[in-house]
DNA sequence: GAGCACTGC
């Protein structure tokens, strides 16, 4: 059984496609794919059409292939649903007043209000603490909240709790609050009709985070959030004509991914010939070249895109991007393996590392500064961690003291010793006992270690490279694209030359890239020649 | 001077 299909998420989308050719050989298999109403019709579609490799073969028998649409009835209470007569100039503004009208002038019952990201949210709470003071006393107060996955558990548990009588309860969520969470008790909706969607661009290969109009697919089920336990309003703040415009349902992420991951994880399961795998939806063809570019230059696939072996089918079996999978795997020959390790699962969880409440963030800053590495953001993270390790039964106050965010440490651990397992079940060999020693002694002073680590990222990263200029802001290497530190980066605001970095996004106006570690030019050539062979530049 | 959501045990 496939739940929530129409999400249309990667691994939705591929589970259905490897689910249509097993059906081949197990025509007595029965798949349940569960999703919304409006796009059942194109799964049955995609599971009664014969794929091209059937076709040839002749055995494309329509009545193994039947396949039926089953209605369920949802438990939801009825919806009004209401629209904007005329377009709204700024929507956080709307927002706020909705809220108000609906707290003066309708029925009992909490709000949800969706909005795009942790920005809005803030401005909304502020906004909504300002109208309060001005509110007339006959009505109760609003109990306003925010919901967004970086927040703490304990700050996302709030959003259940029941608020005390004459109390109105108004949660303003991103779209975690869509499908991932719900709560009860919820009555009007208001939606905004936006919703912030990594994209990637296979072109220049960054990727961008941007607020984008929701599907009618979208509108629907976050309007079904007000119906859970008696009937409900949503109010929908652009108009009904713009909601015409919607298109019908979510763009599928396979559409608007690096495919790098996807790619390595089809050829794994045997599937060579990946541009004639049968996608619900095709991706377009400029991701899938990207991806096995990526894929041939970090040496996973040979030149005739068949997975190497062991390099390509161990990268395929460990569950971190293709880049880091190389990184890990090239680490035992430049001998910081016990430290790529620690890398690895740090930067997976790198946002979510350091933790700030209110106003602390001065103190956090500080925090950070004091594992600071010189050579970059991957050995200040493998600093901290090491020094997170050695706290034993200390560990939570030590986060407390230094703004880490205990969870993710926590998980960074089983992360790495998830990793550790895969790699010893390539008989790669982990020597913590050396490393323990090593980090006793302070490892990440130790510059030799220290170079080590750099170049084996570089091995890894060296598609992820930008020099700095001497404005502070960096290149990447075919030099027409101004990308800048993150601020959360080491080198916001510090002098480097050429660097490798973990991730690029482009979010408001700004290319930003994060963590990143000095490397030598040299290396590039060193490690990765045949990638710059061509792309090299004079200087 | 700042990032939506999800996943890996």
């Amino acid at each position: 059984m496939v739940d929530e299909a129409h999400e249309r998420s990667i691994s939705t989308d591929i589970i259905l496609g490897l689910l249509k050719k097993i059906r081949r050989k197990r025509p007595d298999l029965r798949i349940i794919i569960s999703s919304a109403t409006l796009q059942a019709k194109e799964f049955m579609d995609f599971f009664m059409r014969s794929s091209d490799d059937q076709a040839s073969k002749g055995n494309g028998d329509a009545k193994d292939a039947a396949a039926t649409i089953v209605s369920l009835e949802g438990r939801t209470y009825p919806i009004d649903i209401l629209y904007l007569e005329s377009p709204a100039e700024d929507y956080v503004e709307k927002v706020i007043n909705v809220v108000f009208d609906i707290h003066t002038q309708e029925s009992e019952g909490d709000i949800l209000v969706f909005l795009t990201g942790r920005e809005e949210i803030d401005n909304a709470l502020e906004a909504v603490a300002e109208r309060m003071a001005g509110l007339d006393a006959r009505y109760g107060p609003l109990m306003p909240l925010p919901l967004y996955a970086g927040l703490s558990s304990e700050q996302q548990m709030y959003v259940f709790d029941k608020p005390p009588d004459g109390t109105r309860k108004v949660v303003f969520s991103t779209n975690i609050a869509e499908a991932s969470v719900t709560i009860d008790g919820i009555v009007f909706v208001v939606d905004t009709g936006f919703v912030k969607l990594r994209a990637y661009n296979p072109t220049t290969g960054i990727e961008s985070l941007t607020a984008t109009p929701i599907s009618k697919a979208a509108a629907s089920q976050r309007a079904g959030r007000a119906g859970r336990t008696r009937p409900g309003k949503c109010f929908r703040l652009y108009t009904e004509q713009s909601y015409q415009t919607l298109p019908e349902a979510n763009v599928p992420e396979l559409q608007r991914s690096n495919l790098a991951p996807v790619i390595l994880q089809l050829k794994a399961l045997g599937i060579d010939n990946v541009i004639r795998f049968d996608f619900l939806s095709s991706p377009p063809a400029e991701l899938m070249s990207k991806a096995l570019e990526l894929l041939y230059a970090l040496g996973a696939l040979d030149e005739y895109a068949k997975l190497t072996k062991p390099l390509g089918s161990r990268m395929a079996e460990l569950a971190v991007e293709p880049m880091m999978a190389k990184t890990l795997l090239s680490a035992q020959s430049f001998g910081c393996l016990s430290e790529i390790l620690t890398i690895a699962a740090m930067t997976t969880l790198s946002g979510s590392v350091w933790f700030h409440h209110d106003g602390e963030r001065k103190k956090m800053e500080t925090s950070r500064r004091k594992f600071a590495v010189e050579e970059g953001d991957h050995l200040t993270l493998l600093n901290a961690y090491q020094a997170f390790v050695t706290k034993g039964k200390k560990e939570a106050k030590f986060c407390h003291e230094n703004n880490l965010n205990y969870k993710s440490m926590t998980r960074a651990v089983s992360i790495r010793a998830q990793l550790k397992r895969y790699l010893e079940r390539f008989s790669i060999n982990v020597d913590e006992t050396l490393a323990g020693q090593a980090s006793s002694s302070s490892s990440v002073d130790n510059t030799k270690k220290a170079e080590q680590i750099r170049r084996c990222l570089t091995a890894g990263y060296f598609a992820h490279v930008a020099r700095m200029q001497p404005d502070g802001t960096f290149r990447n290497v075919e030099g027409g694209t101004v990308l800048y530190a993150h601020p959360s980066s080491l080198m916001f605001n510090r002098k480097a030359d050429w660097v490798i970095f973990h991730e690029v996004m482009e979010t408001g106006s700004k290319i930003f890239i994060r963590d990143l570690t000095k490397i030598e030019k040299a290396w590039l050539l060193e490690y990765a020649p045949e990638f710059y062979k061509v792309a090299d530049r004079p200087g």
